[in-house]
DNA sequence: CGGTTGTTTGAACTGATTCAATCTGTGTGG
DNA sequence: CCACACAGATTGAATCAGTTCAAACAACCG
């Protein structure tokens, strides 16, 4: 988690802990790329992430569109729509299920956790508006420069210098509705403008706040 | 309110009119297209939308980004993202302003309140997430359908016959991420296709199921 | 009537997709 | 250690969906 930003996350929470303790859970551990919901299954659970990334995408035709990334700390919650949507380890992850119900009338009765899921809801709704402009009004360039300086900012919290990019080309063109083979073209073009360098999956950024320009991203919504 | 969602609106529930008895708040009429909130000012207040239909957009360049629309009945919760998002009238409305902080304190005493706005912010989610999909996989084709299909619905509910569009071309390209020219072109061609009939702001659908195919629409998300 | 807002149309252009081939790195079994 | 397989990255060429710019048109309103 990113320095700060702790307070958003269910993992540091005592309240949390209590209440796992007083329901039923199992906790999973997943490889890289495996699938934990099927776009279409019941969302009778509710997903804790406890480390690593999980994403949240819809199937359309050929590709795929990612709708939302969980890192560690952050909760899938059984809203009656999340059925739609498919849940996938981006990275090795593991993760707490707890049954819905139980789940939900638990967290009714603490004030302290209906505050954390409360931001926790808030700040996905910012990320999501914020992937909307993102899809809807930015450039190829900018889309990709904004995911990387957003996942920089969430990974890395403080340090922006680099940072171990954990993506494919393909699962970043799955998030900023493109093609992987335009993410490369991209990428190639940032590297090319030196405003990143990559070596393998690690990604130095030579220029921070000139990619933040780019992709007029200000880190705001991420604070919740 | 559609038929069977009134249990989403705020405006029928005899709690919120309890918390307005409570708290002060003052009542605004809005010209159509009356910018109510500019992007970047303070969100310290709770918005809800009594009448009419307001969007919350975000400016980019020259253009702009529709990140949700609020129908009579929902509210525009005072997240610490918000501030980001100008507020606006689509057609003329009428919104209730209340105090963010008193609200938040009264709706924490209220677990039918809570379980309302919960319910709303769950389902303006699903809402964000199926835009995303639609700006991030769909064609123009496919999005232009796709708002029509969704407008439609949470206008008429019921019957999906005919629809009174409030909505300038400018503002659906807003909505789907695309020109105004083109959401122009792309009406022309499913009128065309008899799809649909245009007159004036007046749509009639021919074809309500394969408008639904092809803007692959399936209305389960607005239901929350 | 003139002014304003919104719609429609055409022509040229361009950013991104598609398709297909090649290249690179990594892990596996012999 | 090499050979092989596989996932992912890279590149090129052709194509196309959607943008841009500019002009004309229609509807509405004081």
């Amino acid at each position: 988690m990113s320095p700060g930003l702790e307070y958003l996350s269910l993992l540091g929470s005592n309240a949390f802990a209590d209440l796992l303790d007083q329901m039923p859970h199992r906790v999973l551990k997943l490889d890289r790329r495996r699938i934990l919901r099927e776009p279409g299954s019941p969302p009778d659970e509710v997903i804790l992430a406890k480390a690593g990334i999980l994403s949240m995408f819809q199937a359309h035709g050929s590709g795929r569109q990612t709708v939302a990334l969980r890192y560690a700390g952050e909760a899938i919650l059984p809203g009656s729509d999340s059925a739609r949507y498919g849940v996938q380890a981006i990275v090795p992850s593991e993760v707490i299920l707890a049954e819905a119900g139980a789940f939900c009338q638990l967290v009714d009765g603490s004030s302290e956790m209906r505050r954390l899921l409360i931001r926790q809801m808030q700040r996905n709704e910012a990320i999501c508006y914020e992937w909307l402009v993102n899809c809807g009004r930015r450039d190829a360039t900018a889309r990709v420069a904004h995911f990387l300086c957003e996942t920089a900012f969430r990974l890395g919290g403080g340090t922006k210098a680099r940072m171990l990019n954990r993506f494919t080309q393909q699962q970043m063109g799955e998030i900023t509705g493109q093609t992987s083979v335009n993410v490369n073209r991209v990428l190639a073009e940032l590297e090319r403008q030196n405003l990143i360098t990559r070596k393998g999956r690690e990604i130095e950024f030579r220029d921070w706040s000139e990619l933040c320009r780019i992709a007029s991203f200000r880190p705001d919504y991420l604070r919740a």
